[in-house]
DNA sequence: CCCTGTGTTGACTGACCAGTCAACCCGGGG
DNA sequence: CCCCGGGTTGACTGGTCAGTCAACACAGGG
């Protein structure tokens, strides 16, 4: 069905409909990696999700793997850009790391199944794509690491911990969250979005303890 | 290590070395399933690692995913049965999350292809196996958010966020921890893990700034 | 008008593997 | 001595897919 028709609505003039059909695959393998993994995803199920024909994914793509490299790579490079964008900035540590938890739970409020699909099979499959990835994701952690190593340095931020760790630790929590939302464990809104937010940071930088002196005097 | 190496020689006498084939099954998959995945480990491996025929392991479990889901319970079922006896203790809410902390970190220090098992294949595998126990995993998150929950009440730890949250934060940085062990992005040795612990602690429940002022206000 | 190449189609193939099953081994009870 | 049945074996089947490929659509240049 519909092989030349332009959608029902008149598609955009200055874009033929036809060269996009490579974005509307990445889009449809989103959804079907989404909705039932990648591995248990079948590449005729996003041929059908795109209303493509199966050739064609291969037209644009030289495995199945090469889409999911495409996903995570297009949409990693971004957070890299933005962490460092935000690092540039002359901003508390603490507020960058609000701005990076907010980038990522926007992200996911955005796109909730690229972010799954991302995490579940990219950032946490050690045998697979997150082997393959390794170096791009930890980059990531190495971006936020420097901007607690800085903050440690100027004493905003004490040193009781490695940057190495808090960035993990930093990084752990967020996907937690998101990991939590991704599994229906949590509620997902507005709300809940801007209060993660608040509560990852102040979690981490604010710490549990009432008491600041026991731990503090280290 | 030393589980099931009785092979060649004559087997512990009272030990029929017979019906502990299950056992040696189950850890042969714990060692197939680390090296390759669930997804990419072949029933074969299984047998072959366990030195037994490829049948057998039919005749002691009913799919390749009873064998997962077996290693998956038997252990984390030991994790709730740790958690609440800690819990149980007259101890401050900081040394509880330490003693987990520890506990978890030392199932990692005394049998890594285990929790590499459950970690990659059950505990954020959002797809597959995550979801189908997702009732027995949410039980921890419950248990140590009430551990927050009572220390927020007695004045220990500050109500900042809410006691799900930190359980989230604070599973979350574990997990990544290991995670980094498990990707070979961390160094791992005794002296590390006993740092982790220690690292993990002090930042969920000290935070990072080191002005306690500006969110204490709160 | 045909020719050419990019884009597009979907039937087909080859490999792989979970799970089945018929037969075998062997200890012990009759 | 044979029989019984649980434990054990591994060849085989059925189904599933990733990836291939031959053919088709069609725009635009000659």
């Amino acid at each position: 069905m519909a092989s030349a028709h332009d959608s029902e609505a008149g598609a955009t003039p200055d874009k033929p409909a036809g060269l996009d059909k490579r974005r509307m695959i990445l889009d449809a393998a989103v959804i079907a990696f989404a909705k039932r993994g990648f591995h248990a995803c079948r590449v005729s199920d996003i041929a059908d999700e795109a209303n493509v024909a199966y050739g064609l994914v291969y037209h644009y793509f030289r495995s199945k793997d090469e889409v999911l490299d495409t996903l995570f790579l297009e949409r990693w490079n971004v957070l890299l850009e933005v962490i460092t964008e935000i690092d540039r900035q002359a901003l508390p540590a603490r507020d960058k790391l609000y701005a990076i938890t907010s980038f990522i739970v926007d992200s996911y409020r955005y796109d909730p199944d690229l972010m799954k699909v991302i995490i579940v099979e990219v950032t946490r499959a050690a045998n697979s794509f997150g082997r393959t990835h390794l170096k791009t994701i930890r980059e990531a952690y190495a971006l936020i690491a420097g901007i607690v190593e800085k903050a440690q340095a100027d004493g905003t931020f004490r040193d009781a911990v490695t940057p190495g760790f808090a960035a993990l630790a930093f990084y752990g929590a967020i996907e937690q969250v998101l990991t939590g939302w991704i599994f229906d464990m949590l509620p997902r809104g507005e709300e809940e979005f801007d209060q993660a937010k608040a509560f990852i940071v102040e979690t981490i930088c604010g710490g549990l303890d009432a008491d600041p002196s026991s731990a503090r005097a280290v």
